[in-house]
DNA sequence: TAAACTGTACTACTCATATAATACAGTTAA
DNA sequence: TTAACTGTATTATATGAGTAGTACAGTTTA
């Protein structure tokens, strides 16, 4: 069973796209894998407390994505193959490093800067 | 006459939001100085595209963080001591740190893998 | 002075997010 | 078998973001 206790609620994004990105990055990290089994709506709806139709809106996104499976009654679970993994890695790793460059250099801080940012904020 | 020219609208944040981000990351990398005029709320919503009002949001905003200076009439005007500089400097390269920090880390990025990340994505 | 600008305020509307309360069909496990 | 779970679908409501239009008071400038 996937865990969420290491998610993060933030008030900025809709929840349920944050729900997609914790396990979407969870894929990418190896925490979750081939086969691991989902909370259902109802449990994650209350342990995040949030209403079951967010978490149901996050799950058919990943549904139609083919990254989780669900079949009526049963436990939805996921499913990952080499080629998707590699997809969203690529995918999220481009976006936040992407964004994360683009605001820094704004801010006009120099590629040095970054570097030590990165390792200030690592521990 | 502060330029608007490389501000690049996304969909997923409120506009107000990044509209309140251009001019504090333009603070912060100098571009922007104390006593600068801002476009009106016209003229600016006319040259993004977007509502006056979404303008006033922003502007509304950071009048009240004492950043910009405005009265009935005449432009506004950026507002800019070195207390507060350093103040919105530190508080915009930790958030964008700690975020760009803490979703790599979520996705089993390594410190050397950002470095090269940071890296490749400068250019 | 007078026109054209400026900031500010207000109301009404649309859309997306999220909540809430159900309902129904299929699965699981005691 | 049956009770308790699952996924899925529907409808109604509330809230915030953004759009749209208007109005008014003060300023700049030709």
């Amino acid at each position: 069973m996937i865990s969420f206790d290491s998610f993060i609620m933030q008030d900025t994004s809709p929840i349920y796209l944050q729900i997609l990105l914790y396990i979407k990055r969870g894929i990418i990290a190896g925490v979750i894998k081939d086969g691991d089994e989902l909370p259902s709506r109802r449990v994650l709806s209350a342990l995040l407390g949030v209403n079951p139709n967010t978490v149901q809106k996050a799950y058919k996104l990943l549904e139609d994505e083919a990254l989780i499976q669900s079949r009526t009654g049963a436990k939805s679970c996921v499913v990952v193959t080499e080629k998707k993994l590699s997809e969203i890695r690529t995918e999220l790793l481009e976006d936040d490093a992407k964004m994360a460059v683009a605001s820094l250099k704004l801010m006009g801080v120099s590629k040095e800067e970054a570097h030590g940012l990165i390792d200030k904020y690592w521990e």
